[in-house]
DNA sequence: GTTGCATATAAAACTCTTTGCATATAGAGT
DNA sequence: ACTCTATATGCAAAGAGTTTTATATGCAAC
């Protein structure tokens, strides 16, 4: 009940194949809503059957042919529905909080090493919104609504990632020079 | 393979039943991986029958019995491997923002009154971690290994809820003022 | 009386990930 | 030359994970 909604959010643009839309989700509404190619192939199927697109096949001899979707008037109320549902707050899946959640109980620096790794994903991300920001939004005011709404998901993006590296900076001030090896009390494993 | 982990990990501190695995989900661990009742003694199964939890009935006459659920050895041990298996970024499911993404071909107003909701949502988030910081970790030096974990996760909570309400004043901000109803370009829907 | 808490189970429905199949071209590496 | 890899394009099925919904019991509180 959402993904489909992601596909017809991208579709608003433009008429666009599967392989395009998985391509076009790993720099648009994919930043809010990943999923793969496959998954999106098959949820095109299920919305044809539900009447919110309409496909039309154009032929290619080098490969294989497209098929190109285009949003319907079914597909379009179904949009507008959507919009009006209220929205729950995502769910939240953090396993490296979980793993953090353990520290004392197991190894430190396997966790220090991680949380490296993710740092530099962050630095990574931080980088990439921003020069999309630098490209397409130098100038963010008076933009067409369209274009706030886009304009808001990078902010968010940005700020998230810069709080989210000041945070994995004071994680790891705060983890360097612990004991790396747990100690204390130990569990009591039964056999 | 990962609601199970975070079984594990709530399981170090004491043996519990599934019912106080649950409650105490939605305090610790399950800040950063929620779960619901359900999935939670469903899980508890299967971890038995991998041998990764021993349980212990403990008959009760006025309410259903207690399962006592205590971690095995080798519980521990697949926990520890869990530690040593790289961590991936948790994948986006930002509802809201995809419905930001469509602001210009959808009604305006739904999204800003989503927004103030979820701006609340945000306001309470942050009060209680807050709470909960300035009950239990009023004093973040020294803390011992197994604390410092627990402390940076609320750490993490905390500093994400203050991006996300500035971010949502931000948005609520540019929006004021927009035109609500949706304008220019139409789509072009076929029936 | 109804609601809430304590305690557990089960099945259906849905979503997502993984794996594997197909096919053709172009480019890089050895 | 030969092989490997990447890109473009799609399909299908199995398994893993999650959510939703329903069922059951007894007490306490409102």
């Amino acid at each position: 009940m959402a993904l489909a909604h992601a596909i017809l959010v991208s579709l608003l643009d433009r008429p666009q194949t599967g392989y395009e839309l998985g391509k076009r989700f790993d720099q648009t509404v994919g930043f809010f809503w990943k999923a793969s190619h496959q998954q999106i192939y098959q949820e095109l199927h299920k919305m044809a059957k539900a009447g919110w697109v309409q496909s039309e096949t154009v032929a290619q001899s080098d490969r294989p042919n497209r098929i190109v979707y285009t949003l319907t008037r079914r597909g379009r109320e179904a949009l507008d529905a959507w919009v009006e549902t209220p929205t729950e707050p995502p769910s939240v899946k953090e396993e490296l909080l979980v793993k953090l959640f353990a520290l004392g109980d197991v190894d430190a620096d396997t966790i220090v090493a991680e949380l490296q790794r993710r740092r530099a994903y962050h630095v990574d991300r931080l980088a990439w919104y921003e020069s999309v920001m630098a490209e397409h939004y130098p100038e963010p005011d008076q933009l067409s609504p369209r274009r706030r709404g886009r304009y808001l998901g990078l902010r968010l993006g940005i700020m998230g990632e810069k709080t989210t590296l000041a945070w994995c900076d004071e994680a790891l001030a705060l983890l360097a020079g612990a004991p790396s090896k747990p100690r204390g009390r130990r569990v009591q494993a039964r056999s």
